[in-house]
DNA sequence: TGTACATCAGTGAACGCGCGTTCACTGATGTAC
DNA sequence: TGTACATCAGTGAACGCGCGTTCACTGATGTAC
């Protein structure tokens, strides 16, 4: 059952895009190589057709699903890029959420070429942040840097932090109320600094 | 080779505490019953007699790992706190260092038992850290709550985010020098506030 | 205090299972003439 | 344009391996008398 070229093309981006969504969900050691083609609607034995090792789709996993959340903020200014980030329906939506805040945790113990992935993917999207953050508060370009850097950290370790605990606790929502207000206060008050 | 009931005690205590530095650097699912035995220095077999099962003993490291991270912080001031946290040490000690930046994100995809364990945790280490935020800064209690919980997330967020780049990457130095400075510096200046 | 027996922490072989990967095979696609 | 052949995406059985867990066994400890 040989199949287009192009056809070929398109099967191979669908096992990427479903693998970033069910690795975000599962993590890298929760969703093996059978189950991601099933997923994707394929039997497993055609995955070395198109991936070297599960290695190498994780890091093209990775790169897929950040360069998704790249996509989303583009156009998005800060305090909405908060709102949304930080908020229940992210926290809640592991598989459609920020591939930052759902694998970087697993990415810390994987090969250097996936942390490199990573690395780089942050880099494109503090590069899409800073532009929203120049306008934001009439900071230079290293400042703006240094806030964006700082911005996501915090708001990554809001939701991984929030998805540690139960699904219903009260410390989970608190988490995520309290960095969002208190990332959020500076900026509205941004025009007296 | 029976044993005595108080070396038993004391050989169980250190499965727990070998089987917490252990998932710390590997992860759940990166270090097995049998080698968690070996390190600690026994055979797999009598796992068992110890605890129910592999998900029981991660519950127990967890809680074991995160009441070590409180015990640390007694006693120390933020500023204090925040440079030991968000430091290249902090970062590549991932053994010995804070359970929570090792491990939340395998935790978000445990049972609910273990994630109750982080929760716990997590409020302990707070009140440990509300003590020292309400000196800080003629704070109440309410706000020095919500300090303390914003300040962990940053934190989390800063030594996750730097761990999941190349060890030797400029990027992870970077957010986790940006980070402790953005940190630091309303602290410096809170007579001002 | 001494003896006989029950307990149970620790051992190491064995279990079924799912994992990542390999392989011979299929048959439509792509190519050479 | 039509025909013959090579290619290779996708299939499904099979591989060795390590996993969590179970089990019969050992022998020092703890207990009952």
């Amino acid at each position: 059952m040989k199949v287009t070229k192009a056809q070929a093309q398109e099967n191979r981006a669908r096992i990427v895009e479903t693998a970033s969504t069910l690795f975000r969900e599962r993590g890298y050691d929760g969703v093996g190589v059978a189950e991601l083609m099933a997923a994707a609607g394929f039997t497993h034995g055609g995955f070395y057709k198109h991936f070297r090792s599960k290695a190498d789709l994780m890091a093209e996993a990775a790169a897929c699903g950040i360069s998704q959340t790249k996509a989303r903020t583009g156009g998005v200014d800060i305090p909405e890029f908060i709102n949304r980030y930080i908020s229940r329906e992210h926290r809640d939506a592991r598989g459609s959420g920020c591939t930052m805040a759902a694998l970087c945790g697993d990415a810390a113990r994987q090969p250097e070429a996936i942390k490199a992935t990573f690395a780089a993917g942050i880099e494109s999207l503090l590069t899409a942040l800073e532009r929203e953050g120049v306008t934001l508060d009439t900071l230079d370009q290293r400042k703006a840097r240094a806030k964006m850097i700082d911005m996501l950290a915090h708001s990554v370790g809001a939701i991984v932090l929030s998805r540690a605990c139960p699904d219903d606790s009260p410390l989970a929502d608190e988490i995520l109320e309290v960095c969002r207000s208190e990332i959020l206060a500076p900026l509205s008050t941004s025009v007296d600094n």
